[in-house]
DNA sequence: TCTTCCGTTCTGTATTGCCGAACACCGTTC
DNA sequence: GAACGGTGTTCGGCAATACAGAACGGAAGA
């Protein structure tokens, strides 16, 4: 669907459309026939790519009648895809830290031009859990990382992100009027340190600070997640110190350095 | 290399060869001439190969000279092949409790016909990382999870286990007599847990114990690692009293039940 | 038992992915 | 400054091969 470019290759582009579709879909996983009509194939040419997919260990089947779910070389190649990225190998052991400290789910996003994409997650005791995706770009005006970074942003930069995506809304918390905003991002930039207070699902908050290069340009955030009610334990004020402190010390590592930045 | 079978896809091998390459390639990734050489194809062709998988999100190209990285979309489909996995739903919680209360690294493996495959794994705060691979088998007896996985096995498979991976060592420390395995298992079972004192790497210690399904079978364990150091503030003998109780739990939450093994 | 659906196998066709050569580009080196 | 080895890239042409469709076999349901 989403075409790409000059010369590449039909059958990889129909395997790999085949393991997102898998990925995506049920959790008892997909029979052959569904599969074909899905990416609207024939079901040998289907059949010899899953076999091919499976040989490799993107996919499994499971008997009886073949279904197919992802394998364990995509965890796998998670993992090392993780462990290659200079970011998450400095960052992770600091996101326990902080996990370890709040009792939260803490998460880290890369600032992709503008947007969030976050990249690794450590999760926290609690029993909720959190499937945030990992991997692509998220609405940025509906999470703590996303706002910290807005908010590094120059003004003509957050139109633009606001133009581009627009201000849609998750729940009744969330900000969609763009004055709204912008007024947020001022205070996110005197308190050092950014809120989602359920704006982006009910009952979960999150606080968020962001990280630098060594040029002083925003990088990215990271945040801490959890239930509203825990929210009375750790109080918003003492949270936020601990995120900017850990941000800090990521800052730090990445041997960047944090330009104090002028309210405008 | 390790050819499959009947109706597969040739192109797509390949590919998947390509990305497998990369990700165990250096972290400063590979132009395409030293690529096209180690999988023995054509530049054109190889090219071609690497546009589909960057378009996918697969690889990331890195200029100048473009080198290949492995991209976001692995880190993306690894989390999500993990969320659809039944058993590692259930178990990050718990593994997440646990890393809370001992500090340690926790890791879940499930027990692959007698081998250890570690499938998740939830870091401590520690600032010491391991790298060990998930998603692959690991040998059976060095770690503290292989070992309390063989523990449940019986001797025909035990033997057969040490047959066919044979007791390599990995330290000075490492078991490389059957017999000498075999008394440890023995030992496992009355205790009800297993150890890895520096048996797979130098400093390295850890405690292991397995949990199960409704007919009693062992389908994993969970393991706890830190560094020898962190000994001394965590006995070994409460640690694997900790580690027990939360593998219990697992089997609890996975509707399983142990059953007693008398040692005979 | 008959029917229907699914997974699998097979064979022919033409699509298309592959190779090799030629081109363009940069950095060295003589 | 020009020639060189080293890149990454593009371009035809051949044939390998990936695809579609029909036929088979088995299982489940009516």
């Amino acid at each position: 669907m989403t075409e790409g470019s000059s010369t590449t290759v039909g059958s990889v582009a129909r395997a790999l459309d085949l393991v997102e579709l898998i990925v995506g879909g049920p959790d008892a996983g997909m029979p052959l026939s569904e599969i074909a009509k899905a990416v609207g194939g024939s079901k040998s040419a289907v059949l010899a790519t899953l076999r091919t997919l499976v040989d490799f260990g993107y996919l499994r089947a499971v008997e009886p009648g073949p279904k197919y779910l992802p394998g364990m070389m995509l965890i796998r190649l998670g993992d090392l895809a993780a462990a290659h990225d200079p970011l998450i190998a400095v960052a992770r052991p600091i996101l326990a830290q902080l996990s370890a400290k709040s009792g939260l789910t803490i998460r880290v996003a890369r600032n992709d031009g503008g947007y969030p994409v976050f990249i690794d997650r450590v999760d926290g005791p609690g029993f909720v859990r959190f499937h945030t995706p990992l991997g692509i770009r998220e609405l940025p005006h509906v999470s703590s990382a996303g706002k910290a970074i807005l908010a590094e942003l120059s003004d003509s930069e957050v139109d633009a992100v606001i133009r581009e995506c627009g201000l849609v809304s998750r729940t009744k918390n969330s900000i969609t009027k763009a004055s709204e905003l912008k007024k947020e991002l001022v205070h996110i930039r005197n308190v050092g340190f950014a809120t989602d207070d359920e704006e982006d699902a009910q009952g979960i908050f999150c606080v968020g600070a962001t990280f630098f290069d060594h040029f002083g340009k925003c990088i990215g955030a990271i945040s801490a997640t959890g239930v509203k009610t825990d929210l009375s334990e750790i109080q918003v004020a003492n949270l936020g110190k601990l995120v900017i402190k850990h941000a800090d010390q990521l800052t730090k590592e990445l041997h960047g350095r944090k330009i104090r930045r002028n309210t405008q």
